[in-house]
DNA sequence: CGCCCATCTTGATCAACGTCAAGGAACAGG
DNA sequence: CCTGTTCCTTGACGTTGATCAAGATGGGCG
């Protein structure tokens, strides 16, 4: 698609506004030409798919606006979202990193704008500038933590609390107003989808809801949340509160 | 080896046999002279913790020789045992690489030896040296891979099947023979800690390795593991075979 | 040899969660 | 407006694994 792309607007990533959040802001002009170069663009419609689990990796995606899953499945069908990515993440870093296939899928979840950039660019990106090597390296190192505390929190949280974390998770990005510990929410995902977050089905993520609302802890309608208490909810994560 | 290493003996990077399965393998003789110079070596007993959970990084540990565990614990006091790591793995490279507390602690299970670098010369060797910072993003990728793979079977697969994982995980460095599809393991954990792996407890442990036995599947005495049908136990791991 | 202590095992019980099955709600397309 | 489809909820039930409470085992040491 030569010069444009979408709606007939050049996109290049030099003005790309996800740029500074991403590893990329490491680059000097001449680098960020030849990433501009070797991208190509494309736009994903919500259950599109921006590669699978299995295959070959053959570079990164540069996520520019919208929102995906990352979707990982099991031999047996079972399969989980191990995160949300955003504008600024850069996709499937990992296997190329390792030179593995993909371990997971990313599909978007809204409409999306992603750029991919072909391994042998990466490469020598990486090979040319250290600081995006450091850079990455943050990113992966911070992933590493948040997926090492996702492992003791799967085994040793109830339902419950691991449904609570994730509301909490969800509040800082999607909190409509957050006064005196009262806030609303607007989730970005359906049911099944917040189930396939934390590792539950669905069915046992509908009584999860019923029972937070029979407490009194948040009220749900559609993909609406109300949360009368702050305090309440972060109860629900702490232990046993001996108070 | 070299200047040799043992009790009372000079130990230096030049000569650590450790180092060429290490991301330090990257460094040149100047680099190393650097290194040698602002390591500290210490040697630490079964039992004794290298660093602690919530402790700030100061920098990392070069495992030299031994077997230490790292361990994650939660506010109620559950833990789990996220993994095993041997001679030439770099400990608490994580906290450092994003400057926050360990995230876990790092305990000796066996006599170890184990020596420190200070965050700045760390931080002065990646700066100067490109490659090593590609060597870390290797290995972080490779264990982010490892834990998010561990999230999905954490909350997909029953005890029996993350146990029978385990025993394959094992099995590949403690195997003594494995010739005909029979193979004996001497399990370098006791039970609690073979738990702790799979985030469950001692008792749960207890009827897994009975029920193993009674299908025949694995024998234990004390330590030692004797698993006659190496398919068998890989048929632990499979979705339900429907041949 | 016998004792102590830690570790491991076993049993009984219970709550949590998955599974299966059916019914309801929301929504797009005709 | 109806209809099919997908998603969500609810109920009944079974299984899994945690918990509590005793015992058993085994190794180090006097």
């Amino acid at each position: 698609m030569g010069a444009c792309n979408t709606s007939s607007i050049r996109r290049d990533c030099f003005t790309c506004q996800s740029r500074d959040r991403a590893e990329w802001c490491a680059l000097n002009d001449e680098e960020l030409r030849l990433l501009d170069k070797a991208k190509v663009v494309r736009e994903y419609r919500p259950g599109e798919v921006i590669f699978h689990q299995g295959d070959p990796s053959r570079g990164v995606h540069c996520f520019e606006t919208g929102m995906v899953g990352i979707r990982k499945i099991d031999a047996d069908g079972n399969s989980i979202l191990l995160g949300l990515a955003y504008p600024g993440d850069t996709l499937g870093y990992r296997s190329f990193l390792v030179g593995e296939d993909h371990g997971a899928s990313a599909e978007a979840l809204k409409p999306s704008t992603i750029c991919f950039v072909d391994s042998a660019t990466v490469r020598t990106l990486l090979e040319h500038n250290p600081a995006l090597g450091l850079q990455f390296l943050k990113t992966v190192a911070r992933d590493l933590g948040a997926a090492e505390e996702r492992i003791l929190q799967s085994v040793t949280l109830s339902v419950r609390a691991r449904f609570a974390h994730l509301l909490l998770v969800l509040k800082d990005r999607y909190a409509t107003s957050s006064e005196d510990g009262t806030f609303e929410l607007e989730l970005p995902l359906a049911r099944q989808d917040l189930a396939a977050m934390i590792g539950i089905r669905p069915e046992t993520m509908s009584r999860a809801i019923k029972q937070l609302e029979e407490d009194g802890v948040a009220y749900f309608s559609g993909r609406s949340v109300l949360v009368p208490d702050l305090k309440r909810l972060l109860r629900e994560i702490e232990p046993e509160s001996y108070l």
